[in-house]
DNA sequence: CTGAAAGCGCTTACAG
DNA sequence: CTGAAAGCGCTTACAG
């Protein structure tokens, strides 16, 4: 059963395929008349317009490609969800890939998506990307990029962000508030900005509240997993026994610490107090709950997705256009894990 | 910048727009020479097929559309990873939209994906769909559809399942080999094939094991979210307060239900033993460790695609093709709510 | 080995 | 108010 093409609809009505395109458009020059029986057909025929030709002909595919790191991960699946509602109230449909952390992937996923011709790519980069050439092509040929959460400052774009450094200023300064003298930090990988921007928070919060930075007492993650939260928890022991407070940079790695501390017979809050980041739906069921920075995934989503949008539709009417930088707020949710 | 064209590349050679095509795949009947120097340009010019007009010609957009009932969701993340991987593999990419389990929404995010001409479609259905012609209409329209997890047995396509009733069944029989006397079930709403077949799992065990089926210890859920977890575990004490045992449909329920018990000095598994389903990951860091049923997302994902795959490649050819429905294993995973 | 031509199904500037 | 025609960028059957 082959779908109904604008011709059989025309033929069916003995009037031209012109006419009956500009009828099921409601152009202004079709008569009452004609509209009303060609919708009639098209409706009892359940008419389609064939998106290939569409497309060809309008050089849009109101399609749009999302790339994140990856797609099993809470903060990333509330992103993906606030781009599709968005996308779906305007029309649009996503195509989303996943980079893994690897820059080698990431280009291939863009450029997958260049070939498919979408109308706008949305992205948050790979742990492993230094280098941007791959993004900046793709705004070379004038396609609408937004970069969200993890960006490179270094790309000409409009972005969707938090404060990474605020956020984690605040976090720290809360663990000081507490009371905590002698605060680590498990850090994520050197290359991604928020990684950066969440260890100068933290090392701010320190030198400004008469805490020495200790540089030994800051660890370097890779893969931001749980296992890395209970193997540099593990090792922190070992190292410095007398630690009594930790600023870790996610929430996942927080309930690895979080679960050996917990075995070893470590008091939380009372021995070490913990602030993770990100407000995973974990963190709040965990034992002890977790404080942690709410980071607002959902509405980076929809925030990213009205920036791409406006962008590919003032660009459509050759409309002037400027990047633009959007922060969102983010905050400090306090739960059992500091509360002492 | 506009996009390179076949035409542009005949004419800077000086050759037709049909050798430039032959040229770049691959066709015996170019010469070794003309192939050399279309590619050349081809590479240098950074050519990229327009996407729209092959899709045009050949009927084939080389893009699958997915339709699952929730993003944020562990095991449904866990599927469109599967799939997104398996996809990318034999190029093809991959639309998806949410249906929030409503049978409205789910009718239009189909309406959708046929007219963006999708290859095939891949659905996990809503809780609340009863009526299968959306799904029937895509099949009509020999457009290959593969059903998984929630699938309606009635709606004649590919399937990818796990044995609800089964696995149900071995999660209460393992409450009952642990010593439980009078077990509670949290089932799922009425509609979705998996919670009648966990129900019945659970029905069965207690029958085929001396244990009297109680209707009242049945409690049917809406919207399997942690409140509700909440919300039936406080429930249960109350018109029940010599329960024994649970087996709860969902792990995310389960959570909620193992927090309210916390809170409330009921100890598990001593006092309340429970098994969840589905093993979000969560369930192996709350406190205590939640016993609950394997449901492989990934592997899911994975044989869905390729299934569909299968499916697109042999209507294209016009060879036969059978429906096949594909089972696959699940696991005990015993811990601490349940291990006394 | 090469190329002219038809056609996929639309949209839209233009003529009447 | 209606329609003939061009064209989007490919692919492929056919002719030479």
């Amino acid at each position: 059963m082959k779908p109904v093409t604008l011709k059989q609809i025309a033929e069916t009505l003995g009037i031209s395929v012109t006419t009956v395109s500009k009828a099921l458009k409601d152009y202004p020059d079709v008569s009452k008349k004609t509209k009303k029986l060609v919708r009639e057909l098209a409706d009892t025929l359940n008419y389609k317009p064939n998106a290939f030709a569409v497309n060809l002909r309008t050089s849009e595919s109101k399609t749009i490609g999302l790339v994140i790191p990856e797609v099993v991960h809470h903060f990333f699946s509330s992103v993906v969800k606030g781009i599709i509602s968005q996308a779906e109230k305007k029309g649009y449909l996503v195509i989303i890939l996943q980079s893994s952390e690897s820059y080698e992937l990431e280009k291939k996923q863009i450029d997958l998506l260049m070939s498919q011709r979408v109308d706008g790519i949305l992205i948050s980069i790979a742990n492993g990307t230094a280098n941007f050439n791959h993004i900046n092509d793709v705004i070379a040929q004038d396609k609408p990029v937004v970069m969200f959460d993890k960006i490179a400052k270094i790309v000409n774009c409009s972005k969707v962000i938090i404060d990474d450094r605020k956020a984690a200023y605040i976090a720290t300064k809360h663990l000081i508030d507490k009371g905590c003298k002698k605060i680590a930090h498990f850090r994520g990988p050197l290359l991604p900005q928020n990684s950066i921007d969440r260890f100068l928070g933290y090392k701010n919060a320190l030198e400004e509240h008469g805490l020495v930075y200790n540089p030994s007492l800051v660890y370097i993650l890779e893969d931001m997993s749980f296992d890395e939260g209970v193997f540099f928890a593990e090792k922190l022991l070992k190292d410095h026994n007398d630690v009594d407070g930790i600023f870790i940079n996610t929430d996942l790695v927080a309930i690895g610490a979080i679960n050996a501390f917990n075995k070893k017979g470590i008091k939380i809050p009372e021995d070490i107090a913990i602030v993770g980041f990100s407000n995973w739906f974990m963190s709040s069921v965990i034992s002890p709950t977790l404080s942690t920075i709410d980071q607002p995934g959902y509405n980076m989503g929809k925030t990213a997705f009205k920036l791409l949008y406006k962008e590919i539709k003032q660009r459509k009417k050759n409309k002037p256009f400027e990047y633009k930088t959007v922060e969102l707020p983010t905050d400090l949710v306090v739960r059992e894990s500091s509360n002492k």
